[in-house]
RNA sequence: AGGGAUAUAGCCAAGCGGUAAGGCAGCGGGUUUUGAUCCCGUCAUUCAGAGGUUCAAAUCCUCUUAUCCCUGCCA
């Protein structure tokens, strides 16, 4: 299949390709457009994929702009988290990394360029006036008594709000459209309000702000983007964004294009909602991994090519749409299945004493990084008399599906020897501690010379020299597939969204693992050393994804 | 005196007047030193509903229904 054909299609891409061939456009020019008050969700991720994704199949460029226009909500910390998180998307921004801010001054030039034209006033009711005043869905609005100032002293006041010589709340600039509209948007909407105000990039130079209908569309006219693309909900407010365009003296004329936001069953897409579970320290901040954040998903082992596939897969479209968590699951298994390389540990371990091995002998075996990718190498791995294997992986006695130890019966260790139980201990409470076995000396790398072939694979660690380590389960944070709906979230959290095991066991190659550096533990799942280490030499590994467990299904 | 959008399988989603792609999930079977992977098979006589145009309609027309968005000095 060449490139071409591999590309996605949606409607977006129709539309520039019709755009292209009709010669309004001769080149693409996208960009981001991130709000700087919360961390990036997978639901941008979907959108940076869409425009980074645009610039790069039709060989044009895609800005990273922050739409900074509300500083009391903004944090240069989130400037920064953005940032890291395109970046390790595998995007690059055009250029410098832009701000809405940076145009103020000419934002500012083109609000006095409208109440030049007799098409923006300053406003002095106050905000439950402005309120009244517009009207309800089936009411038109009424005029406001400030939309017939001159323009002489539209100017002068635009000027005082300014300089700073108004109060916040007391005066607003508005453009004059039309309070009879259908479109609220353009019932003579706010375009400047004061603020005194500190910007994490402007300072204390500007004590009025623009609002986002009126900076957004003439950021991008500013920056010749061809295809503005933002999600539904802004549907409407395309008609304030044409307005503004064509009444002010820009030079490029940008569309605006809407698509569908994403929704992820058992998450929360907003980032308001987002921040609340942070703030209320219901997780661990916004890379708690099993938050919908970029950072969270990188710090859970997710990679960037398995987040661009997964937004591959969903498409773009204008349809409401809830997607199912096993998407995902399956974009991140099939990289992973691929890159991973095995390694064993043992996460509720028991003691498995093989009675008939040397008293004292240790083995150095060599056992495969992966199951059919040779160039993926081996590994050593110490083995002896005394193992530890999964609790789960053994019972006294068991029906003919079970396929792991059971007394009398035989069993492959993964890697090494088949051994058969012979007996076991147990607590007081009736747990097993530990299972001794005898082994076949002449298994290993063949199956047995009598022709019986163990049915079952199960992992293990070697007791000394095997390493202690702490393990992260994480499971859906929400007990309901839509959450968003709740008006009490505390309440449909799952309690069982974290499980941390203390004392697991691994392997001693594991001592090397790098941050982020991604593992199959074998027939468990994917894992991942955590990137927040507190101590040099702790070992805390999360767990990205289980493996497929067809066996759990039937079991129940 | 409301307006703007959207309806194709359990969930996504192609389709653009010529007889319903693909993915995920599911189901059945095979291989396997991971109950994983991989492989094979299966999964919409019908496109929200009802009319109409046409030799031919998911695609065009009419009406109806359902859902989402819009009344921040947020974005």
């Amino acid at each position: 299949m060449s490139e071409a054909e591999n590309r996605p299609t949606n409607f977006i891409r129709q539309i520039i390709d019709t755009d292209l061939s009709s010669g309004k456009h001769n080149s693409v020019q996208t960009r981001f457009p991130p709000e700087p008050n919360g961390f990036l969700h997978i639901g941008h991720a979907k959108a940076i994929c869409l425009n980074f994704g645009i610039a790069q199949d039709y060989k044009g460029l895609c800005n990273l702009r922050f739409d900074d226009t509300n500083p009391e909500k903004e944090d240069i910390d989130y400037v920064h988290a953005i940032k890291k998180d395109v970046a390790w998307l595998g995007f690059e921004w055009a250029g410098d990394i832009h701000y809405s801010s940076e145009y103020f001054d000419k934002l500012h030039g083109f609000a006095v360029e409208l109440i030049e034209k007799g098409l923006a006033y300053v406003c002095f009711l106050n905000g439950e006036e402005t309120r009244e005043y517009r009207g309800t869905l089936n009411k038109p609005g009424k005029n406001s008594p400030y939309r017939d100032t001159s323009v002489e002293e539209n100017l002068a006041l635009f000027e005082k709000m300014k300089n700073g010589e108004c109060q916040e709340g007391e005066c607003s600039l508005r453009a004059k459209i039309d309070m009879s509209s259908s479109f609220m948007c353009l019932r003579d909407p706010i375009i400047y309000r004061v603020r005194f105000a500190h910007h994490h990039q402007t300072g204390d130079k500007w004590c009025i702000y623009p609002m986002y209908d009126f900076t957004h569309c003439l950021s991008d006219a500013i920056e010749g983007i061809t295809h503005s693309i933002c999600t539904l909900e802004f549907q409407d407010n395309r008609r304030l964004y044409d307005w503004v365009i064509d009444n002010v003296s820009v030079a490029s004329r940008p569309h605006q294009y809407e698509f569908s936001r994403l929704n992820l069953e058992y998450t929360l897409m907003s980032k308001r909602k987002l921040n609340t579970l942070v703030e209320e320290k219901l997780v661990d901040g916004w890379d708690d991994p099993r938050m919908p954040t970029i950072a969270a998903f990188r710090r859970r082992g997710y990679t960037p090519a398995s987040l661009r596939e997964f937004a591959k897969r969903i498409g773009v479209t204008k349809m409401e749409n809830t997607v199912e968590m096993s998407v995902l699951e399956a974009c991140i298994r099939e990289d992973l299945n691929d890159n991973a390389p095995r390694v064993m540990a043992v996460l509720d371990p028991i003691k498995l004493v093989i009675e008939n091995y040397a008293e004292g002998k240790t083995e150095a075996l060599t056992v495969k990084n992966h199951p059919s990718d040779e160039s993926q190498g081996s590994r050593i791995v110490p083995f002896s008399g005394e193992l530890y294997i999964e609790a789960e992986d053994f019972r006294e006695e068991a029906n003919k599906k079970y396929k792991r130890l059971v007394i009398d019966k035989a069993v492959r260790l993964r890697g090494a020897y088949v051994v058969t139980a012979t007996r076991c201990d147990k607590d007081e409470e009736g747990n097993v501690t530990t299972v001794y076995c005898t082994y076949n000396e002449d298994t290993l790398g063949k199956n047995p010379t009598d022709g019986t072939k163990p049915k079952g694979v199960i992992h293990w660690v070697d007791v000394q020299k095997s390493l202690t380590a702490t393990v992260r389960l994480f499971d859906r944070l929400f007990t309901v597939p839509n959450p968003a709906a709740e008006t009490d979230l505390q309440s449909v959290m799952n309690p069982e969204s974290l499980i941390v095991i203390e004392k697991a066991k691994v392997e001693p190659s594991l001592a090397n693992a790098k941050a982020e550096q991604a593992f199959q533990f074998e027939r468990q799942g994917y894992f991942c050393l955590d990137n927040d280490i507190q101590n040099a030499g702790d070992l805390v590994f999360n767990r990205t994804v289980g493996l497929r467990d067809t066996w759990a299904k039937t079991a129940k």
